[in-house]
DNA sequence: AATTGTTGTTTGATGCATCATGTTTTTCGT
DNA sequence: ACGAAAAACATGATGCATCAAACAACAATT
């Protein structure tokens, strides 16, 4: 669990720190429902601590939009709108192709080398139909291109993307069958040749192939008003 | 000063909420020098509240990176770095570009009555060397082209990365002279002409050129390391 | 039975007391 | 006077009591 992936930096161990730790976790593993009301008491009894850090932990989680405050006393799991949808899939498409182009020019050897255990891993996975991991190892290598390339700030901005995204993508990842990791396989062999124009390519097709099935599901769920 | 030009939803009007807003505020306006130490009580002392919403407030804001923690009991206003600061200029290329042509294709004439009052008001503020202003309304037209565009996504990633730039902007902004008030023209009348391609290009253009000065002033202030 | 007024409950916001820890200042021995 | 030890202080974290607003449940009146 606990590798050497996690983000740079450990981050000071505050109870707080350790709350939006769990319930960042819970939200991209789809642990709670979209919609699903969260209140501040319910979590700290079951996390066992005091409202305090969870109260922090929740406000950190909205600032991230990663939780939405329907109203003074009501926080909720957002919904994901076909809209909102396609709007990150651009900024994904814009921001993560240029981290793939980046990664091209500045990759070592070390680096392609984790690149290409994480898409192996993530073949394994697929293969054992383990879904979480398969999630997991598609989410981190994503992540991998961006900190390769060295741009902390998109890795940031893409971390928190996918914090809002989470609850979505879990419900439908599957959808998506093993389709994307060949795109893996192709951004890596761009990679590995230098070809930023070609890395950046394949990548915006990952996220364009992983994505259709998503917003299939999403247009099938929300064609007509939201009366209901 | 609250005109309607306010972010689409008041949100709740809570302490903490007024605390981040004043703060945010005063970050932008870079009323805090880069590397100065907040206390929470200091904060609440001015701002005449307990501790708690500011508090809230801060949490948010290094949430949002606009703050930084370099220790437990201790929370400065970022220094800009030349390396972070290049890395968010490409990464508003790819969004505000992106927001720019989507602008171009789907802004209507009041929207476009709307850029174009924000360059003319910008052009008085320059003459009336009115940097403050200036400053503000090149805020505005950047955030506006999100807004038409109608994405809200890329405009709260953009609301965070000129918070992030904020203190710094401010000590530097005057140095960039007048240039991109023209590019602003240019992104206007490609807009007008529903050109894309030439928008995209133009705020591109108005990036580059605005950042040039500030990364002169970045490279001159951190040429060794910062050992000091 | 339907509507409305009353009461009780839930819940986040706020302020504050206390604590742990890190920093500064003071004090004391040499 | 210098340095080390100790006391004092500063400061964010945590927990908690209280409050106000929203909401739900229930009762009373027509």
């Amino acid at each position: 669990m606990t590798e050497g992936f996690a983000l740079q930096m450990v981050e000071h161990d505050n109870l707080g720190e350790i709350v939006y730790g769990q319930l960042s976790d819970a939200l991209i593993k789809g642990r709670f429902a979209p919609d699903a009301r969260l209140t501040i008491r319910d979590l700290a009894q079951s996390l066992g601590t005091s409202v305090t850090p969870v109260r922090d932990a929740i406000l950190r989680l909205i600032q991230d939009e990663a939780l939405v405050q329907k109203s003074a006393r009501e926080v909720r799991v957002p919904v994901m709108t076909l809209e909102r949808y396609l709007e990150i899939r651009q900024i994904r498409m814009k921001l993560e192709g240029l981290a793939a182009r980046e990664t091209a020019l500045k990759a070592e050897a070390r680096d392609i080398e984790r690149l290409r255990e994480l898409v192996t891993r993530n073949e394994q996975a697929i293969a054992a139909a383990d879904w979480p991991a398969a999630l997991e190892l598609n989410q981190t290598f994503h992540f991998a291109l961006a900190e390769i390339a060295g741009m902390t700030v998109l890795r940031g901005i893409l971390n928190r993307l996918w914090l809002q995204m989470g609850p979505m993508i879990a419900a439908s990842y599957q959808h998506g069958g093993r389709a994307m990791i060949d795109y893996h396989h192709m951004i890596l062999l761009a990679i590995e040749a230098r070809d930023a124009d070609r890395a950046e390519r394949a990548i915006v097709d990952d996220i364009r192939g992983a994505s259709s099935a998503i917003i299939e599901q999403l247009a099938a769920l929300k064609p007509t008003g939201s009366a209901g």
